[in-house]
DNA sequence: AATGTATAGTTGTATAGACAAGTAATTTGA
DNA sequence: TCAAATTACTTGTCTATACAACTATACATT
């Protein structure tokens, strides 16, 4: 009788409009709990509320001290599918960041043009990302993406967004079927210092090959993981057999949050 | 620097643990929100918060006037995909065979007892086995089975015959939810002369949780692969991040979890 | 110049209370 | 007997307040 909307969603429905119109879009920078608070004459509970839906919908980050922040675009919005290092890192209140290690465009080289399925000669842009969860090393990234696809956001800086955020803000590409391969090997002398272990520390290698939804490769990275501090979870688990090199598959069934 | 668990959290954390339990299984009633308000003494908010995690993640639907209601996931995938390492193996004409290392059934240790949700000193059957694909050694398995799920099937040939299927075959116990985990480790002394590896080899570490279709825990394993012959190999999901509490000692009044 | 220290502002968590809205069983009244 | 009203519950929404945890800035001290 009294509502039958009620007012958190409107809240939420008023800010949606104005994110989707732009009107936050310098710095980012989202009005505080108490602005809203102010603005809409309602409790914090119920600004909350609807932040929390614009958040859970991607719109938004909260950054606790900081303040809340726009970020463009949902990447995905079924979470059993693809998703970055950055949002994963957000779901879990840890700050993201990136220190690129290198950055080069060069022709595919030979193997990786194969992987690739890419012409003959036909350019990559190689990069190498040093990951942070917190200030803390987590993975090094060693990715090839494909120049014709990449070009677009070459020169934005990869070192605080989202490589995929900026794909989708950007350009017309979206991503589709990914894939990837797990191995453990020995830190090396870059996994020692970049990931700051002692030589020899055994390692998550996951090799990743991520197509556009229209079965061009996008990237294809080889990503190491410093398994203490990370894991890898899957909720479903095809499998794969690799004739050449005498790996075998793997089935398997799941498992739970310990 | 370590930020104290939300209460909500382990209100979270205790409910799902009944839940798998079947703790509320006859007619799937839930406890009220004022129930559970008395319970763990907190207000309702805090239930609450504890509450729409689960309805997010699937567990609970609720009903204006009604009340709150259990959901369980049931079976959705293929039965292919419970078959197993034994099934895969014949998929690839890879002739599976197996050895059993240590079989012995015994209270659950504590830290098992809690990984599976069982009762203090229920019993659990201890497998080691060594699996060979085409006689080459290619995991170290490392299986608790719930004795009491196991028993119809804990004297048959494990060697030559894929559990799941004797499973499936001798008993009503059907697989569902299931997740694992996957880490990098080294190669220690079992793991040494079992696969045959040099000391500190880098290897991959497979922890797995398998559900029955009416949540309880019907195995757990830390299976431990040859990286260099076996893959791990999947096609969508990405990695997880602990928030890194395993609470709760065993039965603690509900309002002394905090 | 470097370093520590308030402090003001942010989000995160928690409490206690209130009323609205929906459901189911019981009671009441014709 | 039947239907309406009452009631005792449930979940949904909202308010108001408080403190904890965290960040950035300004300022003081060394």
């Amino acid at each position: 009788m009294d509502q039958p909307v009620p007012k958190y969603y409107k809240i939420y429905e008023k800010l949606l409009k104005q994110i989707r119109q732009g009107k936050y879009s310098e710095n980012n920078l989202f009005p505080s709990d108490t602005e809203l608070v102010k603005k809409f004459r309602v409790s914090r509970g119920t600004v909350r509320e609807a932040i929390k839906l614009l958040f859970q919908q991607g719109y938004l980050v909260r950054e606790q001290g900081k303040g809340t922040f726009v970020t463009y675009k949902k990447i995905q919005q079924d979470p059993d599918r693809l998703i970055g290092f950055t949002q994963l890192m957000r779901q879990h209140n840890i700050k993201p960041t990136a220190l690129i290690i290198e950055k080069e465009i060069l022709p595919a080289p030979a193997h990786t043009g194969h992987i690739m399925n890419l012409e003959n000669g036909e350019k990559v842009v190689r990069i190498v990302r040093l990951r942070f969860g917190d200030n803390q090393p987590l993975i090094i990234e060693r990715s090839f993406f494909s120049y014709k696809l990449f070009e677009p956001i070459i020169n934005m800086n990869l070192e605080t967004n989202s490589i995929y955020e900026l794909l989708y803000e950007h350009t017309d590409t979206r991503l589709g079927d990914a894939n990837q391969r797990i191995e453990a090997i020995s830190a090396g002398q870059q996994e020692q210092e970049l990931l700051e272990v002692e030589l020899s520390t055994p390692l998550l290698l996951i090799k990743r090959l991520i197509h556009t939804d229209f079965g061009a490769v996008f990237q294809y990275s080889e990503d190491v993981y410093r398994s203490d501090r990370i894991n890898f979870y899957t909720k479903t688990v095809p499998y794969s057999i690799d004739r050449d090199h005498h790996t075998l598959p793997l089935e398997l069934e799941d498992h739970n949050i310990f």
